[in-house]
DNA sequence: TCGTATAATGATCAAAGATAGTCAACATCA
DNA sequence: TGATGTTGACTATCTTTGATCATTATACGA
């Protein structure tokens, strides 16, 4: 069975895909009333599922008329390399190589080897050494997609060889 | 007579010649209850009938709403598989990634990103652990091969952010 | 008009709950 | 007797909940 948090998530990707400029205006309290359950769950869902690194930006105010506005925004180029800190954790990776699909940096087949590879079960390494192996990890995937373009751009004949 | 792990897995094989998509998802401690037995006997099973030597790729989420999928995504190939042992230095897995390329498991891209990534300098471990690491990740890259093998053919119905 | 009290929101954080994983001792089978 | 199977204590991760704090708008009295 999904979670409550799962069927929040996805009720709110469906008012974003209903939506024609990809913002939404939601009240917590009563979207935490529709789904029975407390108030902060929609901030759990929030903070886990809608973060700058899955590509949404979120502004909220308090006090009567209050609201919480979600905002799905595309993905600067250069910026993707300075969101990758020392640390990266798996949630944030999968989210990352999402994006890297949406915005199609990369095909099917890449996110699904990238995702395996950046999986704790892959890694299986302690804290916090995990998380920063995959951060050096993105930041490979990042450049090299980086440099490939570049190539592209410039019209260098796929690197051969290289040992 | 049979064990209790092997009822376990013929009633997970036969789970799986129902589905029409070669994927089930289960709970670990329904399953234990249903056949009367602690929940570590599930992974016992999942551990030692289920791995991708055998043409099975795993993934599951803890805590509420968790669960453990089971995707049968076809047997990887011997030879390459028996390569990859507990350690790999980097110039051998470079050398699997020209043979995939080769035998058209990967394209330029796939080589590009994955050379990177297995590099001494991107994973920054000592060794032994680097070609340990590095292992896994060869392993993740072989069945991930073949789970995006199965997508393009089964068809992915746009999985949204890690669900 | 200004300042303040109050009501109406939303945010944070830590504890509790819900699953699944690991590991090693113990049991059983061939 | 070694390989395979079973068990349970302990661990890791993800979700749910509630108490408490913070912010904003508005009503109201001076």
């Amino acid at each position: 069975m999904r979670s409550t948090a799962d069927i929040i998530e996805h009720y709110l990707h469906h008012l974003l895909d209903e939506s024609t400029d990809c913002v939404i205006e939601v009240q917590r309290s009563c979207l935490a009333e529709q789904f029975a359950c407390v108030p902060s769950q929609i901030n759990y869902v929030i903070s886990t599922r809608f973060t700058l690194m899955r590509g949404y930006v979120v502004e909220s105010k308090r006090g009567s008329g209050g609201y919480v506005r979600i905002q799905r925004v595309g993905m600067p180029d250069e910026s993707v390399l300075a969101h990758i800190g020392v640390r990266m954790s798996q949630a944030d990776s999968e989210a990352l190589l999402d994006r890297l699909l949406t915005e199609r940096w990369i095909d099917e087949a890449m996110r699904t080897v990238c995702r395996a590879i950046v999986s704790r079960d892959t890694l299986s390494l302690p804290l916090p050494v995990r998380d920063e192996v995959r951060a050096r990890i993105m930041r490979g995937v990042v450049g090299a997609l980086l440099l490939a373009r570049q190539q592209e751009v410039v019209g260098v004949p796929s690197k051969r060889n290289g040992g």
